[in-house]
DNA sequence: TTTCTTACA
DNA sequence: TGTAAGGA
């Protein structure tokens, strides 16, 4: 019998993970002073400031673009290229994680493995595509949704 | 203490 | 970009 019990709930609200600029600069290793002019810039935004004049705020996506951007710079990047890979790679992100989320189905356990259920691999229904992870290595497997679980 | 804007090196 | 000034 498979174990489905072992769906991974969504614990973690990341919109709620905020820094001010001294602590995003402190965590990315980019100057406060190059925070505030690439926002100047347009290239990364501050959340909206509830009030008129305090503190800059960023989530955790902006923190995610600044690494980003640091690192294509450390590489030899120029600034503006640097933010235009960053925003491809941010879509592609994007593209993976919306797919990612649609297609995880939960890990179960079958034949004493954790396997990554991804849902149905044919438009029939019959057969179910589960990934694996093992000794560091991907590997796949198809199974018919009939088939008995150990 | 930290952050903000402006301005100059 | 770094740094200083002068407030908040």
């Amino acid at each position: 019998m498979s174990e489905k019990n072992n769906r991974i709930p969504n614990l973690i609200s990341f919109d709620k993970l905020v820094f001010r600029i001294g602590e995003l600069s402190r965590m990315t290793e980019v100057s406060s002073r190059q925070l505030r002019y690439w926002e100047q810039r347009g290239y990364i935004s501050a959340m909206t400031r509830n009030d008129q004049n305090k503190a800059r705020v960023y989530d955790f996506h902006t923190f995610i673009e600044v690494r980003i951007i640091k690192r294509l710079l450390d590489e030899g990047y120029r600034l503006p290229a640097a933010v235009e890979r960053m925003r491809n790679i941010d879509s592609e992100m994007v593209l993976a994680r919306h797919f990612f989320q649609e297609a995880f189905q939960g890990v179960e356990i079958i034949d004493g493995k954790a396997m990554l259920n991804l849902g149905n691999f044919d438009d029939e229904q019959t057969q179910t595509l589960y990934g694996l992870y093992e000794d560091g290595k991907v590997r796949y497997q198809v199974r018919n949704n009939d088939e008995p679980t150990v």
